[in-house]
DNA sequence: CATAGTATCGTAAACGTTTACGGAGCGCGT
DNA sequence: ACGCGCTCCGTAAACGTTTACGATACTATG
């Protein structure tokens, strides 16, 4: 009240000391919330902190305590997930931040850039001290980044999972499910000879999607063709590509399914170019469900999910196993396959043989 | 090379020094770059550092020196962006990066939260200190943001323009010169009516292109018609309800210029559900290119653009602004309209009166 | 030889916090 | 009167850097 006028802009916490005539150390720990300090002089502080302005310095803090408040999602920029990738990550952000702000947490995302090792990329951010803990997607099958965070003992949680020697924590969308889902779906409908795409990369998904038909498959008692196993990228160019290498195979599929809705698209195109009608001729079973494949005509049989609750689900698991929080989220199960449900559309509702 | 064994992991520049036998601060000076430091010093430090994985602790040289090397990139998640957004952020986000990479500059993504105010977000990531510059996307008409970052003397750049009272730096596709070139090209086939789309928010590219739209009218001398403005969401829904509008009035146009290619899917639908088929009865032109609008039949008129660039473009306008920086980025043109380049298809390729 | 200049390095202060530690004041029971 | 425990607060050290400043050794110059 003294020397009044404007709330400049606050130089420190040094500031906010001197001008409520109290030491430093007390305004510290009436911001942090710690016991001993009098209820009416934190009251006080709080209020002249609002007033002013005042936010601590995160540098400060960083360096003191060791701790940044920040955790951070890394995602790569791969040439191939670059094509479809942002509403998926948009969308698990929203479901993670919705988590973390409860607890004063702030998300940022940590983008690799194409012509850098995601490796090096992410030791570089790990040395920084940028960030407390952080969520790695785009897992590869062996991902050496889990081995170097453990061994930092940086807590991290992954979106996708991985065949790494460490156990890790993570959440991923149920491949496996849904490849079973779509093989039992398909095979009721009488196919027998069922192909399927996997990406290009060695991203760790494919692999599981991949397992999870195999064995769904063995299970009606399907051979397992490999040249069924069609390698593409996961987009409209993709699920042209898969269509034209089906379409040269001597003994043709009458059933794909595609590991990204979005492949449709291209796999639609490429099959009427041969006078081939999806829904008729071709059963076809997308992945995601997307605004976009509802405009698909036949409309595309997919499975749909939350990504925002896959999002609050990996926050929580990420939180459990960080020293500070585990109390608060108790050792949940630490592993997680999230799962989608089946939106039955017309790209495979015919039966093969009674061709209804 | 005296007590041997495996590099443990660096506790901070004090071990390295002590490694080394040399001053704490020689090894900093030697780290970075400064004159004063023997070459050959300067070799053996940088040996050791790159041997023990030393990397400064980005906190401690914070609080020294005020500065992160850290830009922030801020996206709003906002539930119409997120479903289109696409590759764009990530696009440039590259773009930004190839820049920023060559000067130690890293790039972090500050995705506001749907639930937060925007400014109140941004305010609070201005007052941590995480990053030395910003650049900001998805502006507003008028953008408090702005004047804001100007008070507390942030350097940031837009991606984007905006009608807001300080003169700011910025990078944004030419929504004004497509309209023109579209009605152009539209008006030399023959049409008159002509109906454009644009975003429900109040975005301000939105604005731009209606205002290009509306000029290249007046200059062809063809009455502006508030009917033919259509506020849709950038989505193959939005292309659907923007055909549904439109089938609904009275003098129903015979061309349309959609915000966003992804609109055509929707649009294509509707129009060919009423009968009228895209490329023959009605005119329509995309904005941006994308791969899966090249999959439209028949193809999509649009404008082709590298994103990537853009961010490059971005990039240096950001450092040109920035006080440490610009001597290396003199004083370029601090607002740049970033052009795009007619890929013409087939979906406005007839001429309206000979019908050919 | 004295002096000035140069190259290289060490010392210590500073950046803004948090927190361990101790001290002052007070009430209370013996 | 004394000691004890409790509440509240001030002091100062520490976190890991960078950098202004001064010190040293050496070279060149007169």
């Amino acid at each position: 009240m003294a020397h009044g006028g404007k709330p400049r802009p606050m130089k420190g916490i040094r500031q906010l000391a001197e001008h409520l005539d109290i030491s430093i150390g007390t305004v510290s720990r009436a911001l942090n919330g710690k016991p001993d300090v009098n209820e009416e002089t934190r009251k006080r502080v709080l209020a002249a902190a609002e007033q002013l302005g005042y936010v601590a310095n995160q540098s400060g803090r960083s360096l003191r305590q060791g701790t940044t408040n920040v955790i951070g999602l890394m995602i790569q920029s791969s040439r191939e997930t670059v094509e479809n990738s942002d509403n998926f990550f948009l969308t698990v952000t929203g479901g993670l931040q919705s988590v973390f702000s409860r607890h004063n947490l702030d998300l940022i995302m940590l983008p690799c850039p194409h012509d850098e090792d995601p490796y090096e990329y992410l030791k570089r951010m790990v040395a920084r001290r940028i960030v407390d803990a952080l969520i790695l997607s785009e897992t590869q099958r062996v991902d050496k980044r889990f081995d170097m965070l453990a061994k930092a003992k940086i807590p991290f949680a992954a979106l996708g999972r991985s065949l790494s020697g460490v156990q890790h924590p993570w959440a991923d969308l149920d491949f496996d499910g849904v490849a079973n889902c779509a093989v039992d779906r398909l095979v009721a409908h009488g196919h027998r000879r069922i192909a399927i795409s996997t990406p290009a990369s060695d991203i760790n998904l494919g692999f599981v999607f991949v397992e999870g038909y195999r064995r769904a498959l063995e299970r009606h008692g399907i051979p397992y063709d490999p040249a069924l196993v069609i390698r593409a990228k996961s987009s409209e160019q993709g699920g042209y590509q898969v269509a034209d290498e089906l379409l040269g195979l001597k003994d043709r599929p009458t059933a794909v399914i595609l590991i990204y809705e979005l492949m449709a698209i291209g796999f639609y195109r490429r099959v009427m170019e041969a006078g081939i009608i999806p829904g008729r001729d071709v059963a076809v079973v997308g992945f995601r469900e997307a605004p976009r494949a509802k405009f698909l005509q036949p409309t595309l049989t997919c499975f749909r999910t939350s990504l925002h609750d896959l999002g609050v689900e990996l926050a929580e698991i990420l939180l459990s196993s960080m020293p500070a929080y585990n109390h608060i989220y108790p050792n949940t199960k630490r592993q997680r396959t999230w799962p989608l449900e089946l939106v039955p559309g017309e790209s495979d509702a015919f039966h093969l043989t009674t061709g209804k």
